[in-house]
DNA sequence: GTTTGTGCAAATTTTTTGCATTACA
DNA sequence: TGTAATGCAAAAAATTTGCACAAAC
């Protein structure tokens, strides 16, 4: 699949979200949901809305909030809480299933996938009876470089700090 | 261990923290130490702030936040951001390591605890080289009744909300 | 033509900061 | 007594809300 194959993919996927739930269609909606997707990595709603100020398409922060809220009902982005006051969003659609190890120095955020994971969601939903829908799992910690001479080896700036 | 010992345990290991560091031992931060010991389950900064203006000892915001500071560095609480703007924190000190189901209906969190999280932590470090100091993960799912009825099973009430 | 969604600004909520005062060392 | 910690209140940061206007349906 494309980017544009995928960016279409999911203003269908809104689409039908909308229609289902009797919301309006909006501009702003599809133009909101192709930023993000246009977007790489994790963003928040700040990022979002200097981006799109800076390009085609201006919307309020308040739309933006609001926007977020339907994009998260069909799933179209995940918001993770890293341990920050700020929420952090990210594509879902055509990502797979990935969590997170945090540079304690640098705070980048680095992916990685065990699929062991599945297996502990799936058995503390058995033992405790729940149908488990999603799971955030988020390691932190310090890289070699930082172990070795207290400096972050890869060198990445602070998330959302430039 | 009698929640006594675990009191006068947590008081000596900021004691030693507060030396070592060359803090004051201030009668706030162990008033602060001893109302977090006496509570249970997951507490906000502000449900902490109320709880101490009722009791014995009044302290102010700052002081809650800048000591919170301080017992997340020896390691006596956690802190917690479960997908919600505020902060949540819980005692660490004789509590063994575990992980966190929230329900969406009530939003009640039920702790659990799987062996092989270790694992996937250590294996995740040694691959990305890095060191892991800590993980958090955090299941979010329906319980039963939510599932069969719409209700939940277990009436607890939203945490922070009663 | 209704009614929902948007934009703006004000309000809320949570956390941080500055500064005068207190009290630990 | 010197300096860090506290309390207060103001500021900051993130998000939510109210309301007039615009635009889907």
């Amino acid at each position: 699949m494309t980017p544009l194959d995928i960016k279409n993919k999911v203003k269908q996927i809104l689409t039908e979200h909308l229609e289902a739930k009797q919301l309006r269609k909006t501009s702003e909606r599809f133009a909101i949901l192709d930023e993000i997707y246009s977007m790489q990595g994790h963003f928040d709603i700040e990022t979002l809305y200097v981006h799109m100020k800076n390009k085609k398409y201006q919307v309020s922060r308040a739309t933006l909030y609001n926007t977020v809220e339907v994009l998260l009902e069909c799933n179209l982005i995940i918001k993770h809480q890293f341990g920050k006051n700020q929420a952090l969003f990210e594509k879902a659609y055509m990502y797979r299933q990935h969590d997170h190890l945090i540079c304690q120095d640098c705070e980048h955020v680095f992916e990685f996938c065990d699929p062991r994971l599945q297996q502990i969601q799936q058995m503390a939903g058995e033992i405790l009876k729940f149908d488990i829908e999603r799971h955030s799992l988020t390691l932190y910690g310090k890289c070699q470089g930082v172990q070795k001479n207290g400096k972050c080896s890869h060198g990445f700036k602070p998330i959302n700090k430039g």
